[in-house]
DNA sequence: ACAAACCATAACCGTTTGGTTATGGTTTGT
DNA sequence: ACAAACCATAACCAAACGGTTATGGTTTGT
């Protein structure tokens, strides 16, 4: 599964509105168009619109089913942003590599 | 010390150019505007704006010594972007959490 | 069959963004 | 003292963005 383009990752996950979708969707899990329209604040096609953005860093899949799409989340397409965090954020790899340490010494 | 704005991390970070900035600071040290500029390849005073942003999100940090304006990055700002993902990402929260829980496991 | 519901796309609009050149202030080197 | 170097800000511009209303295509319910 090839990754998604981190710019389009990175793009997406910018607007505060799509943030508070993709957060909608991984606590509360799919959900319809008209649901996140309920929830956004926003209107119907601007939802719909975010959503396609979204969609477009591979963070949303959606399904249709009649006259409805659903929805997901898709959290693994986050891996980008967490590789880049990896690589350039000290305080992160910190973190992360003092679990590891621990971590090696455990299975040698 | 207080976190910045998630809004202004994301944000910031969602430009390739300045995402640049700050992998290259992060990779090679502190550096002046001018030699930022010559590696970014684009203009000196685009150079400069970028380095505000990064400043507002506090990214980056900048001293001034004598006509040149040297900027560091400051990779704990990214606190809350990996905060962000540490909720939201499950699949961090998968990675992080089985590192996490060998760790108490180790600990009691 | 028909009206209503759901969603995506189009068309439009003001604002923000990211780039440029121009300029000016401070500091350095000669 | 003066020219050059370094940097930030201003002014400007085209493109992208995020929102809106309008519209049309499917699907559902009566």
């Amino acid at each position: 599964m090839p990754q998604a383009n981190p710019n389009h990752v990175f793009r997406a996950l910018a607007d505060p509105t799509r943030r508070a979708l993709f957060e909608e969707l991984s606590r509360q899990g799919p959900q319809t168009v008209h649901a996140l329209t309920r929830y956004a604040g926003v209107s119907q096609p601007a939802v719909s619109r975010h959503l396609t953005v979204l969609k477009r860093a591979k963070l949303v899949r959606n399904r249709r089913a009649g006259r409805e799409t659903h929805y997901r989340a898709q959290p693994d397409a986050l891996a980008p942003m967490v590789d880049w965090l990896d690589h350039y954020g000290a305080f992160w790899r910190e973190r992360f590599d003092r679990l590891e340490s621990l971590l090696e010494r455990m299975e040698p």
